[in-house]
DNA sequence: ATCCCGAGGG
DNA sequence: CCCTCTGGAT
């Protein structure tokens, strides 16, 4: 069976196993989805969800994050880590909002990562989740470390792990399979220990850098 | 390649 | 103790 096919049907069993993947993170609008990945680097969307919030209920939109004091911010955002390079970077961000975009988050991935501490995952997520736009396959550590123990990519960069996945599926499904694949890593195939026995994927799977 | 960095699990 | 959590900038 060749990769492409293989991909598919990794993409037909997930779609069975998540008829409608509830989303993960918190928000109601792309401002709101944007901090939210922003503060998901290394860290548990259950702790992002914690912390937004706070953060919103002291700066409701972009117009009064960006005329926020950094160490307030930075207070508020501390237990998600890397909290100073985050306070200083949605504030940032918020600024060039306003004076760039005209206070609308850009709609672009070309735009967006001009955006400080925005690179193509954190714009592919709000891409695809806020504007249904379809630019690319976010790669986080879920499809980073799947499409690599599933054999989908021999690469470990995230830029070229896209480049191998876009080619295997329809971009409209883009957006899915990003959700699969970080729900399927969470519950079957984690980092540490991936159960192996009783996963679905088991024989389309050539378990690259699965320690035995 | 290295730094940023807190919190929870094993 | 060590590893991992929906990364990004230098």
């Amino acid at each position: 069976m060749n990769t492409k096919h293989r991909a598919r049907e990794i993409y037909a069993r997930l779609k069975r196993r998540y008829p409608a993947p509830a989303p993960a993170l918190d928000w109601s609008d792309a401002w709101e989805l944007l901090v939210a990945t922003v503060l998901a680097a290394q860290c548990t969307d259950e702790r992002v969800n914690k912390v937004t919030p706070v953060l919103f209920a002291h700066w409701p939109d972009i117009a009064s994050l960006a005329e926020a004091d950094v160490a307030e911010v930075a207070d508020v955002v501390r237990s998600t880590g890397f909290f100073r390079n985050k306070a200083k970077n949605l504030k940032a961000s918020a600024n060039r909002i306003i004076e760039v975009y005209g206070g609308e988050v850009p709609r672009t991935m070309a735009d967006l990562i001009t955006l400080p501490g925005v690179a193509r995952k954190t714009a592919n997520i709000v891409l695809s989740n806020a504007f249904g736009v379809f630019e690319g396959i976010a790669v986080d550590t879920h499809v980073k470390r799947l499409a690599f123990r599933l054999g989908l990519t021999k690469n470990i960069d995230p830029v070229r792990i896209e480049k191998d996945l876009m080619p295997l599926y329809p971009r409209e499904t883009w957006g899915e399979i990003n959700h699969f694949l970080v729900y399927f890593g969470r519950e079957v195939c984690p980092a540490r220990s991936p159960r192996c026995g009783s996963c679905e994927l088991d024989d389309l799977c050539p378990k690259h850098g699965v320690k035995a």
